[in-house]
DNA sequence: GAAAAATAAATTGTGCACAATCAAACATTA
DNA sequence: TAATGTTTGATTGTGCACAATTTATTTTTC
């Protein structure tokens, strides 16, 4: 079904094969669908694992920060901390010294998570089949981008 | 499995600073947004502007080969092509010789599209910020990934 | 200390993503 | 060729993402 190439896009950058966006945009998706089987046993989300690695490890944070950590803002978070509070996994109060703020702290049942979680990590380094040395450089470059776009 | 985690080890993986997967989603997030100011000027969203590379190209596909080539299944891609008909920038009918599959052929108006966004690509390499080389680099490892999950 | 500015969430509306299900068309084979 | 199985899109429902606006609260400034 497929045609030639039209002469106009012959060598051009406005190729898919040749940008390097599209990478990006796939494998953000592929890796997401590759957590999906570990975390629907959990019944997480991938966006719900990230809070939840947040929550893990500081107890609890504001919105705000939560936001500031996962570049998402409350358009996002509020839907999700709000179905994340229908089960009781974590709970959604006013700081009372700033009435502008929300805090989220870990409920136990959301405690509760982290040991079934904790196979998560090495399970997924697992399907990337990725060596050490890529591993890293990956990440260097990875945050380079990061720094550079955000 | 990849290597044992040492007990201090292993409880560092659940940490978001310590995650692969999550620059990954950040990055993908952040260039979509980096993309949006130049796309919205020719009033494309960034997953239209991947099916307009594909037709620009190739003049007509149907809808299982976009989906083949950008990794969406229908479910996206139907909604997101019925908007793209609305505005005239493509066409949808039947194959006649089978009639399961569905053409998506560029319109004149689409088409025009393409010269308005041709200074796209280099506009996004200047906003990367990166050499020849890292990209190099990054596009080699992003397509070991994307083989290794898809 | 009242008016103005800034901040933090929530809300609204649009557009993906994707799992699950369905229906129609085509292919296979007994 | 009738029954079975496969392929292709469409549909439905849920959950992000994010721009834009709104509301409530706090801080700043005069």
């Amino acid at each position: 079904m497929a045609t030639p190439p039209t002469p106009s896009a012959k060598n051009s950058l406005l190729k898919l094969e040749n940008q390097l966006c599209f990478p990006f945009y796939a494998v953000s998706r592929l890796l997401t669908k590759a957590y999906q089987p570990l975390l629907q046993a959990l019944d997480l989300t991938y966006p719900q694992y990230l809070v939840f690695l947040l929550l893990w490890e500081h107890e609890q944070l504001t919105v705000k920060e939560l936001g500031e950590k996962l570049l998402l803002d409350s358009g996002t978070l509020t839907p999700l901390l709000k179905r994340m509070e229908q089960k009781q996994w974590l709970s959604r109060r006013r700081d009372p010294r700033d009435e502008r703020s929300v805090i989220i702290a870990l409920l136990p049942a959301g405690r509760a998570l982290e040991a079934r979680a904790d196979q998560i990590p090495l399970l997924m380094l697992d399907k990337m089949q990725m060596s050490e040395g890529e591993i890293t450089a990956l990440r260097t470059h990875l945050t380079h981008l990061l720094t550079q776009l955000a």
